[in-house]
DNA sequence: TAGATTGTTAATCGATTAACAATC
DNA sequence: TAGATTGTTAATCGATTAACAATC
């Protein structure tokens, strides 16, 4: 009898948070899902079944559901009031675009070292993150606990890097490379693959003008 | 009769591609459906199904699907064989990586021009893309033929930019801003929400550590 | 009280997996 | 020919939607 969550309804957890905390900004008390869902387009049932899902706090009947409450029970449901240690690995354009992104403190990701080959970025600070040399991964990362890795390497190295990381610890892997990675059974991968949503916003592009 | 594909079918293409191309590289002529499925860690039902769905190549039954034509079928299918045009609104870290980024063209997704409100920006150059004043979207979007436009500006002024180019004329917005965008019926919105994907990670690291 | 909205059970819809005949 | 793998139909599984009694 335990609760499970599909991907896509965990990915709705952070979209909700995002439109009750505009609701509470506005001034609101109370939402009705209905409101949640008119906001999203989702239908009603789903926004009921979420937050149900999530809330030990129960709704009232013909009122709504506190707004307040179910920000915080979303957030300790998200692991947002908590904080988990992250490193992350190549940091160019896209790496230090996600070092020197200030939100993900406050979903409870701490990333508290960042990895590179290149010379020139070795023993430099980025937002008060020391920026190592990626060979000495399995050497520092099991001190700084942190499980999770953060992937923002060319396609041709992740799969090595992601090696060495879980050799070094980590259960998660954050991986923005385009490319799939294998590893063993236990550590879990979740992909940031551009290529795939680029592929949707096509597909639905093209299948909408099909329809006029 | 017509086809239709999920979300979850049409990003499962790109990988495909991936691992398809490796296999080529790798010297193999034919690929059965078990060894792609094994590879990603997919069903093989499901690859057959998925394959099946965009290549009017058959294979061949005890020996598999000839590598290079699903290729071709796949990227025929996902468009990357003719050109779309895009812009990208606010050329900050995150643009300019995008920007930076090759891959995209072989996609066929031709970015042609950025925008950003920053006067420093403004006139400079990057990758050969002239980055224009944001408050001539409307003015310069319709001349240059792009009807996707990619948002990578802060949250607060993610939906004015969105509005602002869907009446300069585009029809599909892939977002890189972490907000919910409201927009009329029959424009597309494909969001990238790494807040999302993280807690789709932080819930399988948790739910992982619990079954041990 | 009446109206609105809750929480939850049942029905539907869609996607994935299993099974199997066809065939190179 | 026998083995392998195809394409496809049927069965299962899971997620979304509909319905409705409970109640503030």
């Amino acid at each position: 009898m335990v609760k499970t969550y599909s991907k896509n309804q965990l990915e709705r957890y952070p979209v909700y948070l995002k439109v009750l905390r505009e609701m509470r900004e506005e001034g609101e008390r109370f939402s009705a899902s209905s409101s949640i869902a008119r906001r999203l387009g989702y239908s009603e049932e789903q926004v009921k079944k979420d937050l149900a899902a999530v809330s030990p706090t129960l709704g009232t009947p013909g009122r709504g559901r506190d707004i307040s409450s179910i920000i915080e029970d979303i957030e300790t449901f998200l692991g947002y009031r908590e904080m988990t240690s992250a490193v992350i690995v190549g940091v160019g354009r896209l790496g230090s675009a996600i070092l020197d992104y200030p939100g993900f403190a406050d979903m409870g990701l701490d990333i508290v070292a960042g990895f590179d080959s290149d010379p020139a970025k070795i023993g430099t600070n980025i937002n008060g993150r020391e920026i190592y040399d990626v060979s000495r991964l399995s050497e520092i990362m099991p001190g700084l606990k942190a499980h999770i890795c953060i992937i923002a390497v060319p396609s041709a190295y992740a799969q090595s890097v992601a090696d060495m990381a879980v050799k070094a610890g980590a259960t998660g892997i954050w991986n923005f490379a385009p490319t799939h990675l294998s590893l063993k059974k236990g550590v879990i991968v979740e992909n940031v693959n551009l290529a795939s949503s680029l592929a949707v916003l096509s597909h639905r592009i093209k299948t909408n003008l099909k329809e006029d």
